[in-house]
RNA sequence: GCCCCCGUAGCUCAGUGGAUAGAGCAUCCCCCUCCUAAGGGGAGGGUCACACGUUCGAUUCGUGUCGGGGGCACCA
């Protein structure tokens, strides 16, 4: 078997030996890409019109004189000029041919791109508060990030997921306080439970639990609760703060019992059905650890020592003004505490330091504004704000019966990933989630999802995938002795394009590692699939000749390994049989 | 007020500094004696929001306008 030579570098070397030739002076960078249409050739070059000026020749002129020097090859049928000066190259079915071999006997390499070269990069995402179900918007964030991280394992770099754990400041507070009020209601006190603590019945459940566990141990008088509280009516967050302080001191050293058991319970359960989900992560990291370990007194020292961070008003500030940002930032109160944003700092100097090339957040677009105070603070830290890329993710806006629902965690009304899952199943809610391009905003109608539709496309791939095993089944040989077929016989238009559109795999995974958009790989296998449909209504598999059979098998094994794969980067199974 | 995203077919959305701008859904017409019809083939449907600029060439890049969504805390 001859090996297989990419048929776009082939010719980008037979270009550049010809450009050698004609315009040595002025080399110009060499593209090559796909016509639309099929009469435009396999691949089109405008070099010639990029020369034009600046060899001040006429572009066609220029192109016929590139394509009369040319090397010779055996796999190039013929070059045109076209248009306003195009040259547009033909190749002969040789040059795809050997595809499907290469395609197979790589496995899962094939689609390794050679954009990441190994490089270490985290990327860094959901990273929900721990305080409740993650929601539908969440999951856009899960399933982009969790296909992200697979792309660009996929195009060769060396990927961690990290998940950080939000376990140190006010909201997870609130949530202690809201397990404590409810377990307090199960112990007969009357506490009235405040309009912004949060409403979920999974507190409740909590609050049961604990109760069921150490019945009246952590009970304390509806008065002892209430006492110097403001009214929630004329400062609900006043409100919910002075009943937080009172319970950190009316509980004491009980109270890191109440918020560790809330947190363990929904960071479980978060854990859990991110699993579920086919979302997994390397690294959990706790927020609470910077404080503990003193990092963040160390990323305030290391800017003020730059002279980035004054003193104003008993506050410490980041004169994040200075990197480009609207105006100054507070990383520690007047009242001693650091703000979560002195956290944040703090947390990715320690994620440059833990050796990654590039560091990738992947953010709700509502944190753009965020952007410029969080790289800011690394220059001020003397580090290299551009190894962080923040991907911005717009939100998945949920629509039931026609209207917006709402997706607040606080307010207890939301539609959890768990339910979504439970009602369209893992496959559709991972491909749908990624088939929009994240600067998008995602319409999620629920009552479409929900519907079994025909016209889903994720079952139109996943069809083209069980179609193959269904013939590979009925054949019932080994998959490697196809490798020897002779795959010269493969000359129908459909055999070509599906040839072709498998060629393309590689350089689609490099290019939605490089726009960090998985969304490509959603489309590419839709065409992908489009491509099997249409040869498996046009050609018999089985009842051919015997090396046609080969070549055939040859052809759809290969597609089947790149379908299972494809689709295993966005999460999405490939089953045998539907 | 400032900042971010979006504006492409009736609908939901891809796409590109190039030659006749695509897909799915919806509408209409055709194709199972045959390895899965959850499939295939065809028809109709467009001022790529608008204006100006850069360019040999702009739907694509830049500026502005209009329209839709989101964000602008000593919250996290």
């Amino acid at each position: 078997m001859t090996p297989y030579l990419d048929p776009k570098s082939h010719l980008a070397s037979l270009l550049e030996q010809a450009l050698l030739q004609v315009a040595a002076d002025s080399m110009p960078l060499i593209e090559l890409d796909r016509p639309k249409q099929a009469s435009h050739g396999d691949y089109a070059c405008n070099v010639a019109m990029q020369l034009s000026k600046a060899m001040k020749r006429n572009p066609r002129e220029l192109a016929q004189a590139v394509i009369a020097a040319l090397p010779a090859s055996t796999l190039l049928e013929k070059a045109e000029i076209a248009g306003p000066g195009f040259i547009n190259l033909f190749l002969k079915p040789a040059a795809w041919q050997g595809l499907a071999a290469h395609a197979l006997e790589q496995g899962a390499a094939f689609g390794g791109g050679n954009v990441g070269r190994g490089e270490k990069v985290q990327i860094e995402f959901v990273s929900a508060n721990p305080t409740g179900p993650l929601h539908v918007g969440h999951g856009r964030g899960a399933a982009f990030g969790a296909s992200l991280a697979n792309v660009l394992k996929l195009a060769g770099y060396d990927v961690q997921r990290e998940y950080y754990v939000n376990d140190a400041g006010r909201q997870m507070d609130i949530l202690a306080l809201s397990t404590w009020l409810r377990y307090l209601e199960l112990c007969g006190e009357l506490v009235a439970f405040p309009g912004n603590a949060y409403q979920g019945d999974y507190v409740k459940s909590m609050a049961a639990a604990i109760h069921a566990l150490h019945q009246t141990r952590y009970q304390r008088t509806a008065i002892e609760v209430a006492q110097g509280v403001p009214d929630a009516g004329e400062d609900a967050e006043g409100h919910l703060d002075a009943l937080i302080a009172n319970a950190k001191r009316l509980l004491g050293p009980d109270y890191a019992y109440i918020h560790g058991y809330a947190l363990e319970e929904q960071l479980g359960d978060t854990r859990n059905d991110l699993t579920e989900f086919g979302v997994t992560f390397d690294t959990w990291f706790s927020e609470k650890t910077l404080h503990e370990s003193g990092l963040i007194d160390r990323a305030v020292e290391q800017m003020k020592q730059h002279g980035h961070v004054y003193e104003q008003n008993g506050a410490l500030w980041f004169r994040s003004t200075a990197f480009g940002d609207e105006k100054d930032r507070v990383v520690r109160r007047e009242n001693g505490i650091y703000t979560y944003f002195a956290a944040d700092i703090a947390y990715h100097i320690n994620k440059f330091e833990r050796g990654f090339s590039r560091v990738l957040d992947v953010w709700g677009a509502d944190h753009h504004g965020y952007i410029p105070r969080v790289k800011g603070a690394l220059s001020a830290a003397g580090l290299d704000a551009d190894r962080l890329t923040v991907a911005l993710v717009q939100f998945a806006v949920l629509y039931r019966n026609g209207q917006k629902a709402s997706m607040s965690t606080r307010s207890g009304q939301y539609v959890t990933l768990r339910e979504l899952r439970g009602e369209v199943g893992n496959d559709a809610a991972r491909f749908f989630y990624v088939l929009r391009k994240s600067e998008q905003h995602l319409d999620f109608d629920l009552d479409l999802a929900k519907s079994q539709s025909n016209d889903n496309p994720v079952y139109y791939i996943q069809y083209a995938h069980a179609r193959i095993c269904s013939v590979m089944n009925s054949w019932g040989g080994v998959e490697r002795d196809l490798l020897d077929a002779d795959s010269g016989l493969l000359r129908e238009p459909q055999e070509l394009a599906l040839l072709r559109r498998l060629a393309e795999f590689p350089e689609t995974v490099n290019a939605a590692a490089r726009e960090l958009s998985p969304h490509v790989i959603a489309y590419y296998l839709k065409d992908l699939a489009a491509d099997l449909h249409g040869l498996y209504v046009a050609c018999r598999f089985l009842d051919v000749d015997e090396p046609l059979k080969q070549a055939r098998l040859l052809l759809i094994a290969a597609t089947r390994r790149v379908l299972r794969d494809g689709l295993g980067v966005l999460g999405v199974s490939a089953p045998e049989k539907m």
